[in-house]
DNA sequence: GGGCTAATACGACGATTATCGAACAATATG
DNA sequence: CATATTGTTCGATAATCGTCGTATTAGCCC
């Protein structure tokens, strides 16, 4: 069972900017940002279905934003900050840092 | 004949993110980024159908990357970098300077 | 083995999207 | 007016997309 992530040499912007466009991604990335840790993917409060939530993940990795990492049942997500930015030097903070519509709505941010 | 350009503070980032993820519109961006002017669409060469061109600018128009005005039969089109940098600051000029791959295969960018 | 939990695969659905060519609209000129 | 140019609308198409529930898989523990 080999989960695939993509090099970081291979990512693509149009991938990234893809997947960073979806509100529901977006709130992911937001949440991952939020852990000091990897964590599991059910931990995140995302009131979306299982499935749904499994589809997104796997959209953000194959995108090469996140690295998720079985362990157990379990599957440890976290951010791949430091090779987003080697790749696209500062996209992900700007991301993070911008306005964020849903942010709000999820109330305390 | 009004165009609707969203105002600044309406800007959403999702839906930049969405204009920008396209390979298309990307390349339309990046074309427009080393103008100095406003220029035609027209004048921009995609290696698209017309009716496409105009449902990419329409999209971009629509999330706040353009601005367009009608002059005579044409439309002068012009990046909103100002307000873009305003909203999302870098994120722009992150993206343009980002690896593409398509600017590679068009040649001599 | 059984039982439990976390996550995935699968099929389905309605909506959306990028693309095109043909017809059309808007503008300018003689 | 007719003609030319630029860009848009329209209808169509195939593909993609986000979502869901159900069945299944994977891993762990007793």
């Amino acid at each position: 069972m080999s989960l695939h992530h993509p090099p970081t040499d291979e990512l693509e912007l149009t991938a990234v900017l893809h997947a960073l466009s979806d509100p529901q991604r977006l709130r992911i990335v937001q949440l991952l940002a939020e852990q000091d840790t990897a964590v599991p993917c059910g931990s995140l409060p995302l009131g979306i279905s299982k499935s749904t939530a499994t589809h997104h993940f796997r959209v953000l990795r194959e995108a090469g934003l996140i690295e998720q990492s079985p362990t157990g049942t379990t599957k440890l997500t976290t951010l791949r900050r430091a090779d987003l930015d080697a790749r696209f030097p500062g996209l992900l903070e700007i991301v993070l840092a911008s306005p964020l519509l849903l942010a709000a709505s999820a109330s305390g941010s």
